[in-house]
DNA sequence: TATTTCGGGAACACCTTGGG
DNA sequence: CCCAAGGTGTTCCCGAAATA
């Protein structure tokens, strides 16, 4: 007993990398702690190491006298490095799904009875983003994603097609709605005529809903998982923040999708109709090439896919390409 | 005939512009 | 400075049309 005093042993809470599991071991010395840590822990003593559990610093004898008692310490093989609690984030973020359900289960049971705003908004964001369903696809294999949703839709992609075609389906609409703003009943008729033109179209590629349909495997603007990027402000080429979103994984992020655009680069009421019908006001420059105004209006050539931070409302300032607008004409031999 | 899909209209959110 | 108008988008609801 005296010699234990004597020895003036201090304790310590002592882990193995990427563990939370803690044992208190009581030593003089590095020495005598590696000694007992590793038959604790269970781990091969040769080249073994401690090092602080909170910012990765290894502990030589001269440090370890210093130290407060109870402090937290990785164990380390050899081989192992440690750089502190950052180590565990992306040992938890790398890890298997037997981590991801033990992580879930702690945020939650920490989110119970955290007052901070700050760092309940952390951990629900962190459980927004860990509790991902994107693998299942059918309604009875995610019945929470589906609540509120007409029961017509089985699967997920099902739905985010639907959802991708309406969207489309809108900006034909608010198309054919200027046909009354357009004076000239000669211009109107033609206006009406590439109206016709688009919709057919449209039918064709089902209005485009393979942009937000996971499952096909061109032209889809997600990953295989339903993983979509944010492609940056219309006069940006890419996102800085790296806004991304799965809508396919939970109920919530499906919802937050909505707040997700489809912005028209060069702008579709401002411009591309304005210019559309100007253009078959001059019959005499050629017959319309209505497909390229289709695709402004309705394609990935000039629609990107945006988060609301970066769907800039402002004037785009944009201008068709004049040399697309009509038809080319062939030339004679 | 019953069910599913479509499409129009209203409502909503957010932003910029411009005038009193 | 505030507020209305007009722009970017979205969803929800319900009746009609299409389909099984």
């Amino acid at each position: 007993m005296f010699r234990l005093f004597n020895k003036k042993n201090k304790l310590v809470k002592l882990r193995r990398r990427g563990e939370s599991t803690k044992y208190g071991v009581a030593a003089a010395n590095v020495k005598e702690l590696l000694s007992k840590g590793c038959s604790i822990l269970k781990v091969p003593l040769k080249g073994s190491r401690v090092c602080l559990y909170e910012d990765g610093t290894e502990v030589g004898d001269d440090y370890f006298r210093r130290l407060p008692d109870n402090v937290e310490l990785v164990l380390l093989t050899e081989g192992q490095c440690w750089d502190g609690f950052a180590s565990d984030i992306s040992l938890l973020l790398g890890s298997t799904n037997r981590h991801y359900d033990l992580l879930i289960k702690s945020a939650k049971s920490l989110l119970t009875d955290e007052q901070s705003q700050k760092k309940r908004k952390i951990l629900s964001d962190l459980l927004q983003n860990l509790e991902d369903n994107s693998e299942s696809e059918k309604r009875e294999e995610d019945s929470d994603w589906f609540q509120g949703i007409d029961p017509r839709f089985k699967t997920k992609s099902d739905y985010m097609k639907y959802n991708c075609e309406s969207r489309v389906r809108g900006y034909l609409k608010e198309v054919d709605g200027y046909t009354p703003n357009i004076q000239s009943p000669r211009v109107r008729t033609e206006y009406k005529k590439v109206v016709t033109n688009m919709l057919e179209k449209l039918k064709v590629t089902k209005y485009n809903g393979c942009y937000f349909d996971r499952r096909q495997e061109s032209d889809c603007m997600c990953s295989r998982e339903g993983w979509f990027s944010c492609q940056g402000a219309f006069d940006q080429d890419s996102c800085s923040s790296l806004h991304s979103i799965n809508p396919y994984g939970n109920r919530e992020s499906r919802i937050l999708f909505s707040t997700w655009n489809l912005d028209h680069v060069i702008e579709k009421k401002r411009t591309i109709i304005p210019t559309l019908v100007d253009a078959l006001g001059h019959r005499s420059h050629g017959e319309i090439n209505w497909e390229y105004f289709y695709r402004l209006l309705f394609t990935r050539e000039n629609l990107k896919l945006v988060h609301i931070v970066c769907h800039k409302k402002t004037v785009h300032d944009l201008a068709c390409d004049s040399g697309k607008i009509y038809k080319k004409v062939k030339k004679r031999k």
